[in-house]
Order: structure tokens, then sequence, then C-alpha cells
DNA sequence: GGAACAGTTGAACAATGATTCATGTGTTCA
DNA sequence: TGAACACATGAATCATTGTTCAACTGTTCC
């Protein structure tokens, strides 16, 4: 794999988060902040795929989904190394990996939609 | 706390991740998928707080945190109750308090804004 | 070389979204 | 009642962004 990344057992930020550090994060969760990356990124958390069975897979257009992962290679989510005429795309980190599980499983067990107006006495 | 969670140990997705629940999980990112958004929650991490102290800690206008956390509420992230003249702001769950950790930890051990030409022979 | 395949790239478009400004609602206290 | 405070809301603006269309690079095989 190359770049190892050990689970974190419950990891609560003992740092305040500074403006520079929410910005990075912020920037990495965009990419999980959309349906088609979102797809892209839980499929090839399978295991790797090339880009064009990569598209049929999660249902987009080639050239779509290659937007999508040029954007998630510039992040350095994913690499794509080329294989004869296609490119192989994988995920980059473990880290990236347990990203993918963690916000999938938690986000599952949340209430969502719950619109509640704004505090009645 | 009323809603509790246990936290994930290691949580592999057993199951497809289809269309449907790709936006469910997207739509819940993309609220941490900003750095305004992101300081409020990590900032309601740490405990309960007004909306207007709320506002001043993360350095923003009061109006323009008051949208977030009307945003926030109405995906079930955050729940405001009045107290007094003020409302006060808290996390609705431990869900969401883990997701605020776990994004953050692996983001933070992430190799970012590597972007890497697509592959060379 | 040329055709077919695999993928990338750029421009253009529509849609979404975050912030600001101004106003409105609700609450406390004099 | 009225002023001051705490917060919410609506419209408008400006910036991002995801997708499509079209063209382009690179590779294999005849």
């Amino acid at each position: 794999m190359g770049h190892g990344a050990a689970p974190p057992p419950s990891s609560a930020p003992r740092t305040r988060l500074d403006a520079a550090s929410a910005a990075k994060v912020a920037t990495a969760l965009q990419a999980l902040a959309t349906p088609s990356r979102l797809l892209i990124l839980a499929r090839l958390r399978e295991g790797p795929l090339a880009a064009t069975e990569l598209a049929a897979e999660v249902g987009m257009e080639q050239s779509a989904c290659s937007h999508q992962l040029r954007l998630l290679r510039t992040l350095g989510l994913v690499v794509g190394t080329r294989s004869g005429r296609q490119v192989m795309y994988s995920l980059y980190d473990d880290h990236v990996a347990e990203l993918i599980d963690q916000a999938i499983y938690h986000v599952e067990h949340l209430h969502l939609g719950i619109s509640d107006p704004p505090a009645r006495p």
C-alpha cells in the first residue's frame, strides 16, 4: 500500500481549530460532499478500477468522471497509474479509506432533515 | 445528552453505497465542507454557546452565522434552545461530535495539495 | 501511417451557495 | 409603553461549481 494509517481510537481534538486548519479540512471534505465524488470514492474503497469502468459503475459520463477524478487527484485523495491504455485509479491512503468509512457510518446514523423551528418556549 | 452514540470500532461498509445514500451522506457532509460551518461545529464540539458569542468566537457576523446555524438546524446537526433572550446552541448528537472529530483527525493526517500529473510511464 | 480505444482538457452553461445589508420578531427591563 | 438587546429572516449580490459538449493527447494493433 505504501502509506499506512493506524485507526484512531476516539480522537478528541485537544487544540482549538484555527481558521487555517478549518480551511484545509473544509477543502478536503468538499471532496466527499457531492454524490458523484462520494460514489467514486466509495467504489474505489472496494478496490482499484480503471477510469471508464469506474464511470460506468457510478453511472456518469467519462468526461464528468474524469473531471472529478482530476479534482480528487489534485487533492491527493486518489492516485491514477497508467497500465496500457487505461489508467487504474485507487485511493491514496488508508486515511482516505477510513475517512470515507467513518463519514458514511456516522451520517447513516444521523436523523437528517428534521427541520425544527428555532426554539419555542 | 438525550441521544447517545457508541463509537464505531472500524466500520467497513458491507453493502454497496447506492445513489440515494450517497446523496444523503453528501448532503450531510456539505455541512462540514465550509470553513465557517466547520468552525461553528468545532466550537460547539467544546460545549453549548449562545448565538452571538458563537459568532464572535468564530469571527463572523451574527447574520451570516445565523444563516449557517439555520442550515445546520435544518439538517439536524445542531439544536437551539431559547434561554431568556438568547438561544443556546449545541450539537445534536454524539454522532455529530464524532463525525467532526474523525473528519478533522483524518484530514489533518492527509498529504493535501499534492497535485500530481495524471500518470507518466 | 491510420483507425479505434482510453482518457484528459478547456470553454460554456446553469445551478447552487455564502455573505452582506436591511428589516422584522421576540424578549427583558426601565 | 418604549428602548435596547438577541436573534432570525428575506432579498440581492458575487463567487463556486458540477455537468455537458467538443476537441485533443496518448496508446495499441492492423
